[in-house]
DNA sequence: CTGAAAGCGCTTACAG
DNA sequence: CTGAAAGCGCTTACAG
């Protein structure tokens, strides 16, 4: 029904081969058959047929994205759309598309990652979170599907290729900001210390204060996913009384805001008693008020690495297990002050 | 390499056709020799090549999802990812793929649209958001590929496929939540007044107040793209004296959380002061305190009825330019309460 | 009920 | 520099 390269081939007096190679721009064809060839094909407005080119070079172009399966994943939520632009702004550069797999059951995402590989309809995988005893990472690499993370591995460290940030430092970056404003008292609000991100942000929360020589008092460690009661208990047990901690390390801006109405609730104002810093440096760090200082990941950065490296890997021209850590760095605005009490 | 029908015909000791009806589950195969297929299909692990059947069937089973150009779509970010979310639980029922068309500029966007459509990669499309003159609805029109809107067209009304919520009277029936809590000063906030879904939710919210025999009052509408300054000015003079707005109406559940911190600026306290009700029902109505009222709008549904609409278009079953408008309900929670000065 | 053959729209050795 | 032919892995009339 679409035009073809026979159509092409016919009006332009040429064989279909030739106009395989023109597109292809081989340098076997000469300048002025490409030149007839090309006026036929916008004349007649040719488009290649994706799928019957994927099927002879046993390659499809696209890769596919693997998203976590939905767990109350409630603030991470921004984190992962901003992953999926990423990677499709990537992608559209080199060429590529992007399939979605996602499921609501590990078992659904996994059947669909299947029939996405071995029913060819992607060249690899990039997937978006790390968790540990995962059968999705576990069934990639057995059947040796190329596929990249962004984030940390549990597992095949040393065998997979993978991009991220050095959260452990970014952590320990965030408590020092705010020991060297003259905090002492610093609490960490995270989401789900089951998460490799959140777990190692914590280390270096940790590893701060110790080398602070500050004793660690787990009271200041709070996980966003307690029940609600627990979890609401505990923030009036650190705040609801004159002793409070000066400093917050929040896992993620959206945990910094809603820390920010909830200290509010004891008639604490943000930076005036309590400094707090998020992550990621999200579009709220800035809309909201007042404005938050956050840790800038350079998302960009690694999501055009991450597709860069993970095509190196599917053409075959990369087979090192390549890791690349990337930079953060700290954006100063209006949630922080001194504290020299 | 992989394994193909042909080597299942093999070792079956069948053609490659009987194969392929096997696959198809065809009638006109005998239970034994399907039996025996499959067996030796499991055996060997054999997976159709899906590029290979699109090739031949015309057809790839794979629907492609339009995200808006991004251009500071803050609020609505969660949106997206649960719109996405939905289409791949829906399209993993039915066994259909979801590729991804997105872009830095309508541009890129464009092209993009065109190589995966043209190019055979995708059977139609789903677009997730409505503006005017967008030239992605023309060229999807123009060129007749198949496609659902989720949300209110602007243009081609009468002719195209699409689920959405009543957003007229979603923004009346938020209003009036709060004018039968006897709220009399009641504000709109709202992202970014061009964007359809917002002006409907505005109309619905002006129509409320003057069947309340209420005057409408320019300045209790504010939109929040406003620049940075502007808005801070507004909200002041809305809320920095005591004749206050006692109701607020915010397009976007995260835009009531924001406004909730900027209320605690001025003293005020949600919901005794002021009460607030907000739209989508999202993740952060629940997380955030105070629990926010909220108009769900069924997003669940709204996604899968577009998956399973855009279906019958593209398989030809159903050719009429199907709406569907899906209701919305209150969901109230502890931001709103009775107000009776 | 089953098979041989043509064809989907491309690409790529192989010849010339 | 160009073309004829085979083939990628399937499906589907057409015969029998």
């Amino acid at each position: 029904m679409s035009v073809t390269i026979k159509d092409v081939a016919k009006k332009a007096g040429v064989a279909t081969s030739t106009v395989s190679r023109t597109i292809q721009d081989s340098s076997s064809i000469s300048e002025k058959t490409k030149q007839n060839v090309r006026r036929v094909m916008k004349e007649i407005g040719y488009r290649p047929n994706l799928t019957a080119r994927g099927l002879v070079k046993q390659t499809t172009q696209t890769i596919g994205v693997i998203l976590p399966v939905s767990q109350g994943q409630g603030f991470q939520n921004t984190f992962f759309l901003s992953m999926i632009r990423g990677i499709s702004k990537a992608c559209n550069e080199k060429k590529y598309m992007v399939s979605l797999a996602s499921g609501t059951t590990e078992a659904e995402l996994l059947e669909s990652i299947q029939t996405m590989a071995e029913g060819g309809r992607v060249d690899g995988f990039i997937v978006l979170y790390s968790k540990k005893d995962d059968p999705i990472i576990e069934y990639l690499h057995q059947e040796k599907v190329p596929y990249a993370m962004i984030g940390k591995p549990y597992k095949y460290e040393n065998e997979m290729l993978y991009v991220d940030n050095d959260n452990v430092v970014a952590g320990k970056d965030a408590a020092n900001y705010l020991l060297q404003l003259g905090h002492k008292k610093i609490a960490f609000i995270g989401e789900d210390a089951k998460q490799m991100v959140i777990r190692e942000r914590l280390k270096g929360y940790t590893q701060a204060l110790e080398d602070a020589g500050i004793q660690i008092d787990e009271e200041l460690i709070l996980d966003v996913t307690l029940p609600e009661a627990a979890y609401q208990r505990k923030i009036k047990q650190l705040f609801g009384n004159g002793d409070f901690p000066t400093g917050i390390v929040a896992s993620d801006d959206l945990i910094a805001l809603n820390m920010s109405y909830l200290l509010s609730g004891f008639g604490l104002k943000i930076p005036t008693d309590v400094s707090i810093i998020g992550f990621n440096n999200s579009i709220f760090a800035e809309k909201f008020r007042p404005e938050l200082t956050s840790i800038d990941l350079h998302t960009d950065s690694l999501t055009s690495q991450t597709v860069y490296q993970l095509i190196e890997l599917m053409v075959g021209k990369q087979t090192l297990a390549v890791k690349i850590i990337l930079p953060h760095q700290i954006i100063e605005r209006q949630s922080c002050i001194r504290n020299d009490n």
